[in-house]
DNA sequence: TTCTAAAATTGAGTCAATTCTGTTTTTATG
DNA sequence: CATAAAAACAGAATTGACTCAATTTTAGAA
């Protein structure tokens, strides 16, 4: 039974999100005055406390978005995996990174970012390293799958390369979104190159 | 002719990073107020700022330091690698880690992560990165060296591989930093975990 | 020694996130 | 319905990083 309680919260936080979004991309993380979303979406900034602990949690929801989404279009590429192991890795990558700038800007993940590391344990900080752990294990289920199909080699530590490869993309990734200038293309390359030593190592002759 | 004027200056900077570390240890660094550095380094809060662009570049000095000690622990295991990769590799990391926690805590480390990343052009944002640069390039020189000696495979990009490791490392360093609980020794075996991909694919047999 | 311009220092004031407390709204109960 | 408890709201007050205009100190020329 949604009462109208129930109804509007959900209204008031969908609110709260839509003006924070519009905020963040027109002025930055840092420009969005707390007290012009509230004004926006017509709440109080008591409110906005009362639905998320801080600036960065209203973020971090931003954020969790946009990565469910990449999770999601991941999983086509696990489930049909191209025919090589390097095109493989390629392929999902490609996927994450044309993928990261549709609603976030850089300047919102670098805040994204430094929050999860600053505020580890925060709801945002936990549910930024959840979804850093469900990337690492949809590139640990791709490496499975292509050792199942028999395109790798089965004596690999699956697990490991899995963390391997995140932790190098996703660090690159923040490279990446440090530098305005940096473009995906160039990411990409780079990414590309660094995984040919692992390709070659781990791919079946 | 050092004159006074510089004396001062010397003397003040001293000071305020003395005060400034002795209190982000003791209160951490969201605890350590300005204003109680200011009077613990017996300066107005102005003279901080005239000093320091924010209280992140503060923070930044103390890291820079201990980054420098590491990097200059490190030269030695470069110049004289152990006489196989794996054996190399973990000698120079083990150099890395079992400094890192000398002069920062975790708390202060997750900072300074959290800072470089959100203002990467802030002076400490660009003196991290470069940090960050020397000890991929000292890796890299690791690399180089074992290839010189025969050690290592000599058709493997060097420089990629180096960015590799690098990259690997750093992400597992600061998911160590983010969880208080986290210890050396685990941390360590990780990475070792993950080298060893690495290790048996570069390896001269 | 005296004087002046440049450099440095000072701390009260500004700004924006967050907290706190009193008020209003909703729900459940008789 | 009436009402009391619970939940949510509002916005004024607090807090702490950072700025800036006024003041003090230093260097070095006359």
């Amino acid at each position: 039974m949604s009462g109208l309680r129930a109804r509007q919260k959900a209204d008031r936080h969908r609110r709260i999100i839509e003006a924070a979004a519009a905020l963040f991309r027109e002025a930055g993380y840092e420009g969005a005055k707390i007290e012009t979303i509230a004004a926006q979406a017509e709440v109080s900034i008591g409110t906005i406390y009362n639905y998320y602990q801080n600036k960065g949690d209203i973020l971090g929801a931003i954020v969790s978005m946009e990565v469910n989404e990449v999770l999601n279009a991941g999983r086509g590429v696990v489930a049909m995996p191209p025919a090589n192991v390097g095109d493989a890795l390629d392929t999902l990558i490609g996927i994450y990174i044309e993928h990261s700038l549709h609603y976030l800007s850089k300047e919102m993940w670098r805040q994204a970012m430094a929050i999860s590391t600053q505020l580890p344990d925060s709801p945002f900080g936990q549910a930024y390293t959840a979804l850093d752990r469900s990337l690492t294990d949809q590139i640990g289920a791709l490496i499975a799958r292509l050792q199942e199909v028999g395109l790798a080699r089965p004596d690999i530590d699956g697990m490991a390369l899995g963390e391997l490869i995140f932790n190098n993309m996703n660090m690159m990734f923040i490279e990446f979104v440090k530098r305005d200038a940096a473009r995906i293309p160039e990411l990409r390359a780079s990414i590309r190159r660094q995984n040919r030593i692992l390709v070659s190592a781990i791919a079946k002759e």
